[in-house]
DNA sequence: CACACAATGCTCATTGCGAGCATATTGAGG
DNA sequence: CCTCAATATGCTCGCAATGAGCATTGTGTG
């Protein structure tokens, strides 16, 4: 535990900065920690990856790098990230971008808790996988291993229909735990929407939405973990993806959803290859993240067409048939139409 | 001044949290304080405006409402933002989004500063102007106010020409500060692709860019006021655009840009409408929203088609014209389309 | 030297969307 | 009542983007 004089209480005059005209709020503020955490991700042998801490002293949870936020260090947020990361893990970051902040960390603090109240800013970073060193692959997992659900390069997971929707559909039907706040959509309704059933469309992008509808309904083990009421009434169930620490696997689940979403309008695609690469390569780095298979013809025609890459005029000759062109990205797209990205419409199936 | 006691010191258990493994780190984290912004946004009259707060005492700056976030009597932070937002203006959010967490707020704070730290989380709010009382209304300021460049319902602005596309020019041309981070893309082609010169389209979305370009240049009050070197090196600029307390310019910023990509594929769009409306009352609105004039007959084919919409059965007679049908939100589409909203083409002009 | 395997080139039908013409209904003014 | 201005609404045409598949070109291998 810690003590009470660990809850600062900010001066007046701090308040007064964000009430000046002197509103109705008289009550202090206690000051909170700020935890900078760090989804990095790869694609390697066309498997996306992400960077995780394995923890041994804590059961083998899987954890994201991490690290608070220093004021006082850290000009900015991004610069502590880096910092954090460059320490725990020898990375270097290139590709950045800041995701969501969490207030309600691990959802488990109570408000009456002592405990200093942490804040999660989750970020994306993007890595060449030509960046990991042999020794350094055994930090980096798979994302499927956290969200087996995700993966549908080969067709729709088996474990949707064996575990998840028989139970979200029990769950939807089951009376809502009063207090629990009324959702303008209906249980039932967002599990058709989140997980594709009757009819409705898989969208790769709703993987936040997917986990924690999953979450309220007490099946991944971070629910129980952290005392959930729906938790309790279940039976054993089995394990849904491999559970993280804290909440990193809600920031990890963003961290998929804004990668899958923005490769489609950024050409963020090109931080996860190599300088030089060839089409198919890409179009299998793409498919990695996104799920299943594209046309590979239109693939080429797309990114060609687009202005995305450029043939390096050289050459790769052990592809298994006839050599292909190596390609680079061509930066000059950034300042000629204003959302490049590789437009694969969301749907296939 | 604050005194010293003010810094919150992080105990080691706290840090250990973070870096059970003990890593290299071993300083100790100051605590701060988490203000919560809300850009509440309406549309008046097919004007979008934005709710401030007149601050009278500080030269008539506005300001967003705001307060600082409580984990004690907060449970997240959109709770926290709402009881804040309701105690200072009386409204009740309906529609909320979290925009973004700036952690080096005002860019005015050194990393020697003695003062608590603000972290400023962004978040947007969507209302239907009917919500608005006439005694609030000198409240709300279009938001074209802050950021004339960005009213293209007339046309390019004549501010961009006569104002800024010059300054920004001779900016660009001059060599960068030492110590300035590299960027990788150069001055010149930023203020290109921003502001739409030398051929480049217009990209509404650019809000923050945008911004951030002219507050990098010097060119808005805030920059002054922060002291920007760059800044110094100016004469007297008009004034572009009303300035904002505080980094609210830059979060209300976001919350336009995140607005207009935002109902191009979530029906929020109708956030800012009556239960019931015309077709060309809805367009009209996404033209406040977005800009420039869309094409009536597509637009309602494409609203209709989308299925976003449904007639209610009613007319509306005093239009000007023959009588134009009453439609309503068809919320079905949520549970029909992964994506659906007003998929209006961008780069129009 | 034929074959398997990829890379690459091209066609064709469908759809989506920008643009504009045409018609239907109002209210206002003579 | 009649005409006109203004808006609502319906429909067509043509181009561009896209999904799907066939055909051809090069390498490495047995």
């Amino acid at each position: 535990m810690v003590s009470d004089a660990n809850v600062r209480r900010i001066p007046r005059e701090s308040l007064e900065r964000h009430h000046p005209k002197g509103t109705a709020m008289r009550q202090e503020a206690p000051a909170v920690e700020i935890g900078l955490n760090a989804a990095i991700v790869a694609v390697l042998d066309n498997e996306p990856v992400v960077h995780v801490v394995r923890e041994d002293d804590t059961g083998g949870q899987d954890a994201l790098p991490s690290g608070p936020f220093s004021p006082l260090k850290h000009r900015t947020f991004e610069g502590g990230l880096r910092t954090w990361v460059s320490d725990q893990t020898g990375l270097e970051l290139g590709y950045v971008e800041q995701l969501y902040s969490f207030g309600d960390r691990g959802r488990s603090a109570q408000p009456d808790d002592e405990m200093p109240h942490v804040v999660s800013v989750g970020y994306l970073a993007l890595t060449d996988a030509g960046q990991i060193e042999e020794s350094q692959r055994g930090s980096w997992r798979s994302w499927y291993h956290y969200f087996p659900w995700e993966d549908w390069r080969k067709g729709r997971p088996a474990i949707l229909e064996a575990e998840i929707v028989p139970r979200l559909r029990e769950w939807a039907e089951r009376p809502q735990h009063v207090g629990e706040p009324a959702r303008p959509i209906a249980r039932q309704d967002r599990v058709r929407m989140c997980f594709a059933i009757d009819g409705a469309a898989w969208d790769e992008e709703k993987v936040l939405e997917r986990y924690e509808l999953l979450y309220e309904a007490g099946l991944v083990e971070e629910a129980r973990r952290d005392g959930r009421e729906a938790a309790l009434a279940w039976a054993p169930t089995p394990r849904l993806g491999a559970m993280m620490r804290f909440d990193h696997r809600r920031i990890l689940a963003t961290a998929i959803g804004r990668t899958r979403a923005k490769i489609k309008y950024r050409p963020v695609i090109f931080e996860l290859m190599p300088p030089e690469f060839t089409l198919f390569e890409l179009q299998r780095t793409v498919e990695a993240i996104l799920g299943p298979h594209l046309h590979k013809q239109n693939f080429r025609r797309l990114v060609e067409g687009a202005g995305l890459v450029e043939p390096t005029g050289h050459m790769k000759t052990r592809t298994g048939g006839r050599p292909a062109k190596l390609y680079r990205f061509r930066k000059e797209v950034l300042l000629e139409r204003p959302a490049p990205g590789v437009r694969v419409k969301p749907g296939r199936v």
